[in-house]
RNA sequence: GCGCGGUUAGCUCAGCUGGUAGAGCAUCUGCUUGACGUGCAGGAGGUCACAGGUUCGAGUCCUGUACCGCGCACCA
């Protein structure tokens, strides 16, 4: 609409638009969001994308979900502030980046830790901005001069403040525990990390030789290969086919060795034989079961998941000789002969071996699920590890009780047993990654006297024995350990700024389902535990985008959509709308391309309803709400729907039902303004009445101002750009005020009049239709009604809409209706002479119809009003109701039926 | 095993605190209406999964059943 209106195109141009509005709104400063006092704050941080990745439909409506509740709240007057920023990804990206090394024959320990950093980095470089272009893209009205990075320099320092303070209070310890090992990415994962999956797999039953008595003991497993690692066999106390082995010992099949038998509650009668072998480095039950009985760990399994050898038994012995490792650390084997094979390869060998020796007795097929780890799926090795943990329990208490207090509110509201039972449920988090990408673990420890030291700064020397020979733990954190972080690290903690002092309790938290365990739930715990406070009130979920088949969008399907090419196809706008409209918080939803066109043929519409008001403004004209006397029916009618329209807009946001507002907004823009309201103005703006037109013109614009700000937060570019060529208007819809209903004039009693002449419309565009008389036909009519104000003042459109050469009113029509059509509705009939046009016999099929229908509507208003419970017990308002509807049936079904005898 | 969600028009989905079932797409019938055919007008199409219950009144609340999906746990 920048250009001149002869050159204005039939079709709205997304592509020529999108970017320069972008640029626009950029180079004039308006997302970003100043500290003012005067104002309340009103913020969001973004869920930070990986920085490496690419714009996914998730993503897309994520943002536009955000970007609506920001500018929505920005137009309302609020200090709106959305941060935005990228997350550094640890696993993700190191995963990249090694992959791209492989290429060039490179690996970690060739670059050095040093120089993978570098690589790493660079990498972060090169593609860190391309999220952020993508999310520009969209129309995200992000303030970017505070965009923020995970591991740039004021997270890190949140960070190492979090880490070291928790360890002062004793809520970060180390220790040796039962860890997911994902032998490919070759670090611990935490429980949240992993994923079950079904597998194919097997059920071997084993015998193992009881020691005293000779017998042999049936026993099943999964895990055969572990045997090795075996250091008990467990039966239930109460079992009474064992209660003659108490205390009793077996001889492990292939190493004769002998092991105990312990009674533990693990074994449970009910399953298999009830004996379980317990490999205690190798199990997370059996780990538990060892600890109970004090039972040895034997480790079996390297960290790449191969069988252990003489040489890693002689570094753990070395270990444990120096006197340095602690109690907690597991033995190590040496496998002899399956020393280096790798545990699917040890696992042929070692059933073949005990089918040799007559312990295999037979094999079962069986489909389990199986542990494995989110990022590449390669099934989890549970193991014995050294690594950093957070407490859980003293920080989950605060965090359960801050939602079931209402201080954070889940939107919608199951999803807070959802959380909660994820925080009652979730053992303590397992922080230490052996990664290089990411925040290195501020703890050192002195090779000569073993002492830990955690610190924001590396120590000089060893506060216990002076030593300087301090080495730094080579670890890094979790991801999720700095996401957590998030919505306060954003604002500048732990540092006392303004920002955090202003911002800070942030609003909204709009996210995945998926992530409530990962992130929302470690920011609520943090936020509490660091700031004091929740960090945020309201936890907006929403639900997968799926493809028009419903199956989730992924990369080895290959079913994902790019959201860049459908902005580049259909504009920003339209997605966004797509990505709204239909939706429900926390239900998934389909994407198909049928969505987008209809989403694009809206914005065509409105560019189009815009076009013709453009082009009927004449030079000079001044915009502004012309005097009420000057006022039509049409006018009150329309500004009284804005006003409504307004507040239930208004109502749906606040409630956070964004896809009831966009249908709203929608329906009011189509339907309403373009559909009956620009139509009707024809008419005036021909009329060669100044005045009539002058007032149509400035309602119109007056209405499609305030209609293009109650749309913008969906679809904001579009918006702008119309915006900006309407006469009189600032320099940017951004920033204009948020329509208030409650300052919006109504006119009930002209709206209802309007709305009775447009039903009677109606019911003649319906007769004529049904009866295929084209709209050329144009005919005189008599409408007798009790209304008679409603069609006086609207004379003018019966001509237009009911195809009406001229009109006569009468209260009672008593001519003769000898080839006559009658229109009925409650408030009126109508008698229209245009029999000749028509089939009589079909005609009275119509009326037959019509008062079928009619007496079922007659039936169900009686039947109720006949209730004398109903009478007594609704509502005085709805019996009232009822009963003008029944008395509106009636009398049209009179109507019909003197319609029917003036036919016969 | 525990929990959650879904089941509404041919398809995809809305439906807030219970008051005569809605949209988009598809379909059918008209329309050279000077903003738009990415349009306009009109129509057809639903015993809201099933069975009970509460209520004057249930798609909406309660109980149960079936099928689909998801999460968590278990999985020797």
């Amino acid at each position: 609409m920048a250009e001149t209106e002869k050159t204005l195109a039939k079709q709205y141009d997304p592509k020529g638009t999108e970017d320069r509005v972008y640029q626009n709104w950029c180079d004039k400063g308006y997302f970003h969001t100043q500290i003012d006092r005067s104002k309340r704050p009103f913020t969001i941080v973004m869920p930070p994308p990986n920085v490496t990745g690419q714009l996914h439909m998730g993503h897309a409506m994520d943002e536009t979900w955000q970007d609506i509740l920001i500018r929505y709240k920005r137009m309302q007057g609020y200090a709106a502030l959305w941060v935005p920023g990228t997350d550094h990804a640890s696993i993700a990206t190191e995963a990249k980046v090694v992959a791209q090394m492989k290429e060039e024959g490179l690996t970690k320990e060739m670059l050095g830790r040093d120089g993978f950093l570098e690589r790493a980095w660079a990498w972060k470089n090169k593609y860190g901005n391309r999220i952020v272009s993508q999310l520009k893209k969209l129309g995200c009205s992000c303030d970017w001069q505070r965009e923020r990075f995970t591991m740039d320099e004021g997270c890190s320092k949140a960070v190492l403040d979090v880490f070291v303070n928790l360890y002062n209070q004793g809520l970060i310890y180390r220790g040796s525990r039962m860890v997911n090992w994902c032998p490919h990415c070759n670090t611990s994962i935490s429980d949240a990390e992993v994923e079950y999956e079904e597998k194919e797999g097997s059920f071997w039953h084993l015998l193992y030789k009881v020691k005293e008595t000779g017998e042999m003991l049936e026993l099943a497993t999964t895990r055969p290969e572990t045997m090795l690692g075996d250091t008990a066999v467990a039966i239930n106390t109460d079992d009474p086919r064992y209660k003659h082995l108490h205390g009793c010992h077996v001889i492990l099949p292939l190493l004769n060795k002998e092991i105990p038998i312990v009674c533990d509650e693990h074994a449970d009668m009910e399953k298999g034989t009830g004996v379980v072998k317990i490999t205690p480095a190798h199990d997370p039950n059996d780990f538990e079961v060892g600890k109970r009985h004090n039972l040895p760990m034997v480790r079996v399994l390297t960290y790449d998941g191969r069988m252990t050898g003489p040489a890693d038994k002689a570094e753990a012995d070395a270990l444990r000789a120096s006197g340095r490792a602690s109690a907690d650390e597991p033995e190590v084997l040496d496998c002899g002969k399956y020393a280096g094979m790798t545990a699917m390869e040890a696992r042929k060998a070692i059933l073949a071996d005990l089918a040799e020796g007559g312990y295999l007795k037979e094999t079962e097929p069986l489909t389990h699920e199986v542990g494995t780890c989110y990022r590449c799926h390669t099934v989890i090795e549970p193991m014995i590890s050294k690594q950093w943990f957070v407490k859980m329990d003293p920080l989950a208490g605060p965090a359960i009780e801050a939602v079931e207090k209402g201080d954070i509110k889940f939107v919608p509201e199951r999803f807070t047993k959802n959380y909660i039972n994820w925080m009652k449920g979730s053992r303590d988090w397992c922080i230490s990654r052996q990664l290089w990408w990411g925040h290195r673990i501020p703890a050192w420890y002195c090779a000569d006297c073993g002492e830990t030291i955690v610190a924001k700064e590396a120590p000089a020397v060893c506060p216990k024995c002076g030593s300087t020979h301090l080495d730094q733990d080579p670890d890094t954190l979790d991801t999720w350990f700095s996401s957590a972080l998030w919505p306060f690290s954003t604002l500048g903690w732990p540092d006392k700024t303004e920002d955090l002092d202003f911002f800070y309790p942030t609003n909204a938290l709009v996210t995945g389902y998926d992530i409530i365990g990962f992130w929302v739930s470690r920011m609520i715990f943090s936020g509490l535990a660091y700031t004091g406070k929740a960090p945020f009130n309201t936890v907006l979920i929403h639900g997968l985008v799926r493809d028009s088949q419903g199956r989730k969008m992924s990369k080895s399907l290959g079913n994902g959509i790019d959201p860049l090419e459908v902005i580049d196809q259909y504009g920003a706008d339209a997605l966004r709308m797509t990505l709204v409209v239909g939706s429900t918080a926390g239900n998934d939803m389909r994407y198909s391309e049928e969505k987008v066109t209809a989403s694009r043929n809206f914005a065509n519409k409105l560019w189009n309803a815009s076009r013709f008001v453009q082009m009927n403004l004449p030079e000079g004209f001044q915009p502004g709400m012309p005097d009420e006397s000057l006022l039509d029916m049409s006018d009150k009618w329309v500004l009284s729907e804005l006003a409504n329209v307004a507040a239930e807009v208004t109502a749906n946001l606040d409630k956070y039902e964004l896809g009831l507002a966009a249908d709203k907004v929608e329906k009011f823009i189509w339907e309403i303004y373009c559909d009956w309201y620009i139509e009707i103005c024809k008419s005036r703006l021909n009329s060669g009445d100044e005045t009539q037109a002058d007032t149509a013109r400035k309602v119109l614009v007056y209405v499609l101002d305030n209609a293009l700000r109650l749309l913008h937060p969906f679809m904001p570019f579009i918006t702008e750009e119309i915006y900006q060529a309407l006469p009189g208007s600032a320099e940017t819809i951004m920033t204009q005020s948020w329509p208030d209903a409650s300052s919006l004039p109504t006119w009930p009693e002209e709206s209802a009049d309007f709305e009775t002449m447009m039903a009677y419309i109606k019911a003649v565009r319906a007769t004529r239709s049904d009866m295929n008389v084209p709209p050329s036909k144009k005919t005189s009519m008599i409408i007798e009604t009790s209304a008679p104000a409603a069609f006086e003042k609207g004379s003018v459109y019966l001509a237009r809409f009911a195809f009406a050469t001229d009109v006569t009113l009468t209260p009672k029509y008593e001519g003769s209706t000898e080839g006559m059509v009658t229109v009925v509705t409650p408030a009126a009939r109508g008698f229209i002479p245009m029999m000749e046009l028509i089939d009589r016999e079909k005609e009275l099929a119509r009326l037959q119809k019509e008062l079928a229908k009619n007496e079922k509507e007659v039936a169900m208003f009686s039947k109720q009003l006949d209730n004398p419970r109903f009478v007594e017990k609704a509502p005085a308002a709805l019996v009232e109701e009822t009963r003008s509807k029944l008395a509106a049936a009636q009398e049209k079904h009179k109507g019909i039926l003197q319609s029917i005898a003036a036919l016969s």
